[in-house]
DNA sequence: AAGTGGTCTAGACCACTAG
DNA sequence: TAGTGGTCTAGACCACTTC
């Protein structure tokens, strides 16, 4: 008898759907974690007592969704946040000519907090709950083109350090994900222009007023959860933001 | 026998993947028009000798590329143009508070001219061909928000006046696809922040020199063709451009 | 009742990876 | 060679639409 109950036809629902849903809550609940190989197609069959077929299928949604990475020959695993899957996902801006390259990050500030109203809208937090806020800068090909100001919730990132933040080897949502369990696996965007503050020219080296780019984003692990919110101030005089919608249909 | 010769196995390349090819190719031709069923998923199994399963799996990629639309005990169809596939897919304007609202579309110019370089790289023609130059104000809840600026490649919409462009009952992406047959399957959008010139201060009714969003969008239809190319200025005092990546995975 | 797409099964065989 | 995911088949049954 299995631990886990088969799946039942449960109100109407498919049964890729309902597995689709339990593999979710797995990884969720760290039965696999990020890396980690989930059971093959045959097992997970025998132990939902479904076909591979319908294994397929639920295993495909998650695949879409980004959550799992199919290997043949090797396993279906919980995706990892390398840089290049952050590159292609999540970051958006491009040199108006030439090709896409990694932003170089330097942290100007790291300091504990109380959400004020916007945050804790953004964040579905209480108003005054702690936060950690940070700000960076990044380059890209030596200029400085994008003041961040990040904001976490402190509940999720406990021990959180400056040090910790710095010293890291990798992207944040990396981090995020191999030291709290925290997957990334939407944002939320929402653009406009806005004159420069004396504070962001000096950052950018652009005059005081001049247009740029400001980026509001939150993003969302499971179950829709926010996990960060974070504004991007970008000068866009030789960058874009960058964005295709639909797919290609390569004939 | 067959008129169509059955699938082979071509190089490699898995059925389903040559079938979606050819279904795609069979729309883009116009075997099929925007708004006709295809033949059941059991005719083009036997039209094709595979299986329905093999069927269904090319149709699911259609589908997912937004080519294609299935109604469960009707039929599968062309994806037509319709305006909430349009403000769904391509129209990212939104109030900063408060829910989407359609866009009131006013014609200011509609004139013929000849390509400039940087539109002939857009849309992929040769320089000083043909276009149509195409001027429209775009207002939110009354207030002008958008000053659009078209340019479609002539030998594309043959005969297209200003008549017919303004006496159009629904939207524009969906004139090209009634009247011309071009679907448009995907946009390529690159936003920076300028200030406003005199005439776009006057249209939008902003100083000169305020801050706004240029968005340059390329429209994309069947083999990545490049159908208009498009530029719009936006007041971003009340509205936002809007985005998200990645899918939501609702547990 | 007939016809459509939607779900699910059980299995065969192929392509890739690793020891 | 053994084990993994990838492709493909043939068919059963269900849910929805139309007549």
């Amino acid at each position: 008898m299995p631990v886990r109950s088969p799946l039942e036809a449960a109100a109407g629902r498919p049964l890729y759907e309902e597995l689709r849903a339990r593999l979710l809550d797995g990884i969720s609940r760290g039965r696999w974690r990020a890396g980690d190989a989930i059971p093959t197609e045959a097992a997970l069959a025998r132990e939902f007592t479904v076909s591979i077929g319908t294994v397929r299928k639920a295993v495909d949604a998650l695949v879409a969704g980004g959550v799992l990475i199919r290997r043949q020959g090797k396993g279906t695993f919980v995706a990892l946040h390398n840089a290049s899957r952050l590159m292609f996902h999540f970051f958006h801006i491009v040199p108006r000519e030439g090709d896409k390259a990694y932003p170089e990050v330097s942290t100007l500030d790291f300091r504990r907090d109380r959400a004020d109203a916007g945050v804790a809208r953004a964040l579905a937090i209480p108003q005054d709950d702690r936060v950690i806020r940070i700000r960076n800068l990044l380059k890209l090909s030596g200029m400085p083109v994008i003041v961040d100001d990040i904001t976490l919730p402190a509940g999720l990132f406990p021990g959180l350090s400056e040090k910790i933040f710095t010293s890291r080897d990798n992207t944040i949502y990396h981090l995020y994900q191999s030291r709290y369990g925290i997957n990334v696996l939407r944002t939320d965007e929402r653009l406009r222009a806005v004159t420069a503050s004396a504070a962001h020219a000096g950052l950018l080296r652009v005059a005081t007023g001049s247009p740029l780019l400001e980026v509001r984003r939150v993003a969302f692990s499971f179950r829709d959860r926010p996990v960060e919110a974070r504004t991007s101030i970008v000068n866009t005089a030789a960058h874009d933001y960058h964005n295709t919608f639909g797919k290609s249909e390569p004939l």
